[in-house]
DNA sequence: ATTATTTATGCGCTTATCCGAATATAAGGA
DNA sequence: TCCTTATATTCGGATAAGCGCATAAATAAT
């Protein structure tokens, strides 16, 4: 069984990004750096999250390099090393809206449908 | 316990988008697909993989609205109907792709740093 | 050294995801 | 109708992912 270079190509590219994007939490966590570096408890507190799921999903950025990190002390700063992740969720976020756009373009069409055959 | 609307958002953006994601096989359908329209037993023989695993992965895709169908005669066939989600698997293989750059200068650094440490 | 603070990890559990094989469904032709 | 082709779904099982709780590890201060 061949594996082309494509697939190995895309083997690597969902391993180490898409993979770490299938949780919402980590997005936010994303998005949330992308605002600002932050610590573990101040991600905990604002996510309403236990700290050790948050310490968990950071685990899963930082082997991947999508976050950096940096001691203070006893605490440890997140930061966004690559605001790229942040473009490439935000291009995901309009396809998303187009398609809710599309979903309510139909939506009104079945009920105008719909009541002008109550008419007849 | 509050939502906010930036949660909501990135949870449906997930659910919508991100899950999709979260199978090389069906990035590897996208990409697939944004070369020509094929229908279920040609990605089957081209990826090598069951039919039965195709059709399961291509329904994901059609929930989500990132890939349209189209019934000719008994066979369907599968198309991209909005390329931009290519756009953003794109700019995820740019992102790792500087990242492997990073990691290859890493390496080589080390090695360069054991190899003068050697000759004290 | 002891203690306090912050972050990371281990453990057990539950849930979600994926798979192959078999079967069901849908469309078209003899 | 019966058969063929193409696709979709169901089933059972295996694997992975996520969670909360408790605990370990790291750093700094007394």
């Amino acid at each position: 069984m061949e594996t082309k270079p494509l697939e190995i190509e895309i083997g690597l590219l969902h391993e180490r990004i898409c993979s770490a994007l299938g949780d919402p939490t980590r997005i936010l966590i994303l998005y949330m750096l992308s605002e600002k570096g932050m610590f573990v408890n101040e991600l905990s507190e604002a996510l309403n999250i236990p700290q050790s799921s948050v310490s968990r999903h950071l685990r899963i950025l930082r082997e991947r390099n999508l976050v950096a990190t940096e001691r203070q002390g006893t605490a440890v700063l997140y930061t966004l090393p690559d605001k790229r992740i942040i473009v490439a969720l935000d291009l995901m976020r309009e396809i998303l809206s187009s398609q809710l756009r599309q979903e309510a373009k139909i939506t009104s069409a079945i009920h105008n449908q719909n009541s002008s055959e109550k008419k007849e």
